[in-house]
RNA sequence: GCCCGGGUGGCGGAAUUGGUAGACGCGCACGACUCAAAAUCGUGUGGGGCAACCCAUGAGAGUUCGAUUCUCUCCCCGGGCACCA
């Protein structure tokens, strides 16, 4: 036996293979990547972990195993890849993890970094592990804080005594994004609303350009990008100014208090202003401190204000939805637009934080003042009407046109739940009873009257009628003129099924129909019914929140609803103003673990910033660290490192004890991995050039809000500051799925339902493992963990192992093979551009068994197999690859060629087609022409069979696939 | 409530974007090897029917010679936001 021979019998000992080619990797620095000039670059990038106590599970690697991938094929495609790691350690989870094993939050990031690089590092990655980096290494975040002052001098760092959300279980304050549902998202306790002092960053300041430049990030899922333009939430309105006026007792008792207030309201809708029936304002609203003495109602006022203000956030939002208020009484509100007087209420469905803390309430247009104009029995007016154009039947121009009022009567039957319809004999139309209102007639007795002339029912119940008109265009043929239909809906119930005998003309015109509404809907002409279904739905608690034609609304009546938005505000002296929900950064946190904030108070200098030359200031030394849940920072405790000289006036002053959150390290380490070492720059400007942006960027989903929102707010940031080149750092984004556990649960301890890599990399492999991962489905969708799964991949790589048996030197490929090594190589490398790494993997195992079935296969195309497979399983392919007699690693090879003309087969299979059923197939000759095609046809049985003597109409064929007879 | 995704065999999933539905893997069944089992290899495998055929991509309609793919209505699942004026 040669001595290949004997090899390619070993057992397949992944151990051993594994082992050893990540050692020689390692030793030949394989992976370390230099910014050289020539070959093109690209940037791949995972998101860093954040190095917790528990290590890995199977489920984290899904992501870096892909780029690992990625990265390695574009190696093999001739391209300088840049492909880092490094680790976020700063920040809360560290912290806690060390508080409760009673060990330095430095200890435990060390070891924790070292459990996670060595697991990673068995997965034979290919890092360039020269440029690690760690956020809570000195020698990195002096550059964070580097950043941060520049930040503070840009003036986009400012101090906040504002209530924030304060977590009382961590200690500390948090930013917006860092809520679940309004708890906490590292512990779940409930979060409150404290005052203490707080850093934040004027992240707003950039929203436009974050919600803008969205639209630039083509290559980003659809969902991260909608998740962030809802996060920022911008919306387009006015600010009103409303006149508030002293009405009450006391201020006919006490003239000295008659002063006017005025207060400012935000609305996205100024076409509806005239339909304001009452006025709002927040119950942490200033407004009532400065009219408090002309309120006459003071002690509903300060109770409902003092229960309102102690609901914590969650509570206002979720716990229930039924709406609650006080009126002030003995102020009235001025309507701007008609100079209505109308009252003013305090509720807590209306936010301070938000617009101006005080709206117009719309109840005709506005779901929630519709529920509170419900609730309090307050006024409802409508004065914007929708208005529909019959489609089938559109106004003709240059015809007069009629207004007319009309009635559609929805009457229905309780016994059967059917509802009563008209079938029209000439036009076929379906409709519901429908009839012109008289001058001075009533609606509903107008309704009862069609009903009972149309269809001879008499016996009717009322139920409802719409609180609004629908106005209707359309072309009446019969008289040949535009009619303006004012439609109103009434809703009828039928008390007994008698009838009177109707007109023998109405009989002519139409004859009566039952049936289920959401049936005939389908079949129905009727230009609003899309209005009255949903005013059928919500019965006649409906406000109307769509667009239509202005009325009720003085000179404005008659006006389009979107013209009329710039025509009320001009006219009420309205300020056009665009609103966000995204809220400024709140960007210190009261605990030890993360960057210190480079920042000085002095007595006489006010804040002052640390010289950039004394960076990085470090983390003191400490035994205790615990927080102190006194809003300040355990830093503040250490006088000795608080102690410090002001740089500017050389006094005593204290140091900035707050420290920063953990997103800080993240939002930027993607430039520090370009350039790790730098001493003058965080990253120097030559290389950032080459580098940027990141061209692939991988990670959970779970940072679509906020690592992705930080870190692009920085980036553009540092881009102003000429520090970087690009206005975005994320070329393209994906995000995997997640791995669940066998049971089909999110792994976890609580479930013992974790797999760990150790042990499956140790029992079947890091070759067999990243395959399968990658094979398991669809990257970005969830899956569960199968065994039996993994053991099919591990079964195909032991189907490689032998193929080497079955090299035999003279050997020439076949055509059949030369088609499908072809085809293979196109297809892997199309699918790993697009991150379908299933069907890449499953295209490999056509291939493999495909030179299994052979009894002997070429040296060539064992290479090829190996070279498509060595992204894949880099260890296993090496191992082969070095058997074949190769000296360099197989990862320094060049990923093969495909020949276009070699993919496509001699004949293909055509389905043969009767009236677009199969009813068979034929085998031609590739590319045949229609007529080979046909010919081809007429031979076979099929077409005896079906067509024998039959007319045939068409025939239609689409070359390679389909061949369709339509008789 | 609003905004995104999704619904395909027993399971994970394919399907050249309107052209032979179910690739590949798991599971299952049968067979080979074995004293036997495991492992391995091979064959089969959407459902119904002896068969010709019929039925099948959440449900219903529509467009089309032809629909998993396009359009409408509805149902269900997952995710995000949520009294944001």
């Amino acid at each position: 036996m040669t001595e290949r021979k004997q090899r390619s019998m070993k057992k397949y000992d992944h151990n051993r293979i594994e082992r050893k080619w990540q050692k020689r990797w390692e030793k030949d620095k394989l992976y370390r990547v230099k910014h050289t000039g020539g070959k093109e670059k690209k940037y791949i990038l995972d998101m860093f972990p954040y190095p917790s106590g528990e290590g890995i599970h199977v489920g984290h690697p899904r992501g870096y195993i892909a780029t690992d991938i990625y990265s390695r094929y574009l190696r093999m495609k001739g391209f300088n890849v840049l492909h880092p790691m490094g680790w976020d350690a700063f920040g809360l989870p560290a912290e806690n993890f060390a508080i409760k094993n009673k060990i330095h939050p430095k200890t435990a990031v060390k070891k924790n970094v070292g459990r996670y690089r060595k697991q990673l590092s068995k997965l034979g990655l290919s890092y360039d592990w020269d440029r690690e980096i760690n956020t809570t290494d000195p020698e990195y975040y002096k550059w964070t804080q580097w950043i941060f002052l520049r930040i503070f001098k840009a003036g986009l760092a400012y101090e906040s005594h504002e209530p924030i959300n304060w977590c009382p279980s961590c200690k500390t304050g948090l930013a917006n994004e860092d809520l679940e549902g309004g708890l906490c998202e590292r512990c779940g306790s409930e979060v409150e609303q404290r005052p203490f002092r707080q850093w934040v960053l004027r992240i707003t300041d950039y929203a436009e350009e974050l919600l803008n430049d969205l639209d630039g990030l083509s290559d980003w899922p659809e969902s991260v990008k909608d998740s962030q333009r809802n996060w920022i939430g911008k919306s387009k309105g006015s600010e009103i100014d409303f006149l508030l006026t002293p009405v009450g007792e006391r201020s006919k008792t006490a003239p000295e208090n008659n002063t006017e207030y005025s207060i400012s309201v935000f609305t996205t809708r100024p076409d509806t202003l005239f339909g304001a029936t009452y006025l709002v304002v927040a119950p942490e609203h200033p407004i009532i401190g400065e009219m408090w003495s002309s309120i006459d109602n003071k002690t509903a006022v300060r109770n409902y204000i003092k229960k309102a203000t102690k609901k914590t956030e969650l509570q206002r939002t979720t716990e229930e939805k039924k709406k609650t208020g006080v009126e002030v009484k003995g102020i009235l509100a001025k309507n701007p637009a008609n100079g209505e007087s109308i009252p003013v209420w305090v509720a807590d469905y209306v936010m301070m934080h938000y617009g101006t803390g005080a709206i117009m309430a719309v109840p005709a247009h506005d779901d929630r003042d519709h529920a509170f104009a419900k609730e309090k029995d307050l006024p409802i007016r409508y004065v914007v009407f929708p208005k529909r154009i019959d489609e089938r039947n559109p106004p003709k121009e240059k015809k007069r046109t009629i207004e007319r009022k009309t009635v559609h009567v929805i009457v229905t039957d309780p016994d059967s739940g059917k509802t009563l319809f008209l079938r029209w004999k000439k036009h076929k139309w379906i409709t519901f009873v429908v009839g012109g209102v008289g001058e001075n007639e009533d609606i509903i007795e107008a309704a009862k009257r069609e009903v009972e002339e149309e269809t001879g029912y008499f016996d009717l119940g009322f139920k409802k009628i719409t609180p609004f008109y629908v106005e209707a265009h359309y072309y009446a043929a019969h008289k040949n003129e535009n009619r303006k239909a004012l439609t109103t809906a009434v809703h009828l119930e039928l008390k007994s099924h008698k009838r009177k005998k109707i007109a023998p003309e109405e009989n002519e015109k139409h004859e009566i129909m039952w049936g289920k509404l959401d049936e005939t809907v389908d079949l129905m002409t009727c230009a609003e019914l899309d209005i009255w279904t949903e005013w059928l739905k919500k019965g006649d608690n409906m406000a109307y929140t769509g667009s239509g034609v202005l009325d009720n609304s003085g000179e404005f009546s008659g006006m389009d609803n979107e013209v009329a938005k710039r025509s009320i505000n001009n006219k009420v002296g309205g300020k056009i103003r665009t609103k966000y929900k995204l809220k400024d950064w709140v960007f210190s946190r009261q605990r030890y673990w993360g960057e210190p904030i480079p920042l000085i108070h002095c007595k006489k200098c006010g804040v002052v910033p640390v010289p950039e030359d004394e960076l990085p200031i470090r983390l003191p030394e400490v035994r205790s660290y615990e927080p102190t849940g006194t809003g300040e920072s355990p830093l503040a405790n250490i006088t000795s490192w608080v102690k410090t000289k002001c740089p500017k006036c050389n006094e005593n002053a204290k140091r900035e004890t707050n420290t920063m959150p953990q997103w800080a390290g993240s939002c930027w380490y993607y430039l520090r991995y370009i350039d790790p070492k730098n001493k003058k720059y965080p990253v120097h400007p030559n290389k950032e050039k080459y580098w940027m942006p990141v061209d692939l960027y991988v990670g959970g989903i779970e940072h679509a809000t906020r690592h992705l929102i930080y870190s692009r707010f920085w980036h553009k940031f540092l881009y102003k500051e000429g520090v970087v080149t690009t206005k975005e750092p994320f070329k393209a984004l994906r995000n995997q799925g997640l791995i669940l556990g066998p049971d089909g649960r999110k792994m976890s301890k609580r479930w013992g339902n974790v797999i760990s890599p150790d042990k499956v990399v140790n029992d079947v492999g890091a070759d067999s493992m990243r395959l399968y991962e990658m094979f398991m489905g669809p990257f970005e969708g969830e899956v569960s963990w199968s065994i039996n799964g993994l053991m099919g991949t591990r079964r195909f790589l032991e189907r490689v192992w032998r193929l080497p048996g079955k090299v035999s030197p003279s050997q020439i490929r076949d055509r059949d093979t030369e088609s499908i090594i072809h085809k293979t190589i196109k297809k892997v490398g199309d699918d790993i551009s697009s991150f379908s790494f299933n069907t890449a993997v499953s295209s490999l195992m056509i291939l493999v068994k495909h030179m299994d079935s052979k009894e002997k296969i070429s040296k060539k195309d064992l290479r090829d197999i190996l070279t498509l497979l060595a992204p894949f399983a880099p260890h296993i392919a090496d191992e082969l690859w070095e058997g074949l007699g190769q000296r360099t690693s197989i990862h320094r090879s060049k990923w093969p060629a495909y020949d276009p003309e070699k993919t496509l087969d001699e004949s293909t299979k055509v389905a043969i087609q009767i009236n677009g059923k199969k009813r068979g197939e034929m085998e031609i000759a590739r590319d045949s022409s229609k007529e080979e095609a046909i010919k081809e046809l007429e031979r076979t049985s099929v077409f005896s069979k079906w067509c024998g003597n039959k007319r045939i109409n068409k025939i239609i064929y689409v070359p390679n696939r389909i061949i369709n007879i339509v008789l």
